[in-house]
DNA sequence: TCTCGAGTTTAGCATGGGCTAACTTTGTGT
DNA sequence: ACACAAAGTTAGCCCATGCTAAACTCGAGA
């Protein structure tokens, strides 16, 4: 039936690194105040050039305000759009270990999961998450 | 603490694909005895150049045999990558719809997350499919 | 103040994965 | 037997994502 196989699939990934650096740059944020791209260099592990191509990436999508020696800031869309990413992540983290993944490998597989899950098996999962909070409190 | 965010992801990406075309050649080849290129065109809806380069690449990477104007075969390696691929992609498949996704959003999403689930996931989901079967013929 | 190290930017490169356009090969039907 | 369509290949292009090396900027301390 699907005729287009993984057409989905490969218009996700388009939006992963977006989605994770947006993430990372609200968590930053949160955090200490200021999210700089050093931050960035140590949480994804990757060199200051490469952070520095992918900042322009997405201030040429409109997600991040960046000026040269300055602090990256989030625009409105990219806030939005990390705290969705946010709540996805946390929803499929949380469902991992609800079904008894570890801590350790629910917060490794959920990165990669996050960015495939759609509104439906979202939803899917939350349902699940409700129905065994409740089964344990009985 | 997570330290190196992300690095499983990137690293499953580089196999993603591999899988996804081991998988579609196996399936062609069970279904109609032989693959074409062709058919992987069709598959992925991608354009024959592209479905050349990439087995291009897989030929060097060991995992299918091609030669010029002749159908796509699977080496050992191939083969054994795609089964694995196929049984983990099922299982997440059952187990999304075991959890009340759509058939539709479940063939889906499952192409987008089975390159993600580590062994201990996809070990959790069989546990997890095992008891809801239990459930339901009480 | 001025220097030095941390942080940042730039230049140049590689690979993956995608495309179109133009070409060649294969094999089928008349 | 041969022409033609379908299949495959090649050349040349693009962008994303990564790298290293080198240059530049900023701010704090001597």
């Amino acid at each position: 039936m699907p005729a287009l196989k993984h057409a989905r699939v490969r218009k996700d990934h388009d939006s992963e690194i977006a989605e994770d650096y947006v993430e990372e740059i609200l968590h930053q944020i949160s955090l200490r105040g200021i999210c700089r791209a050093v931050d960035l260099v140590k949480a994804f592990a990757v060199s200051h050039a490469t952070v520095n191509n992918t900042l322009a990436r997405l201030h040429r999508a409109g997600l991040v305000k960046t000026e040269p020696y300055r602090p990256v800031e989030l625009t409105l869309r990219g806030r939005r759009l990390a705290i969705a990413a946010k709540k996805r992540h946390e929803i499929v983290e949380e469902f991992l270990r609800s079904i008894g993944v570890s801590a350790e490998t629910a917060a490794i597989d959920s990165e990669g999961i996050e960015h495939h899950v759609s509104p439906e098996t979202l939803a899917a999962m939350k349902q699940s998450l409700k129905r065994s909070c409740l089964e344990e409190r009985k």
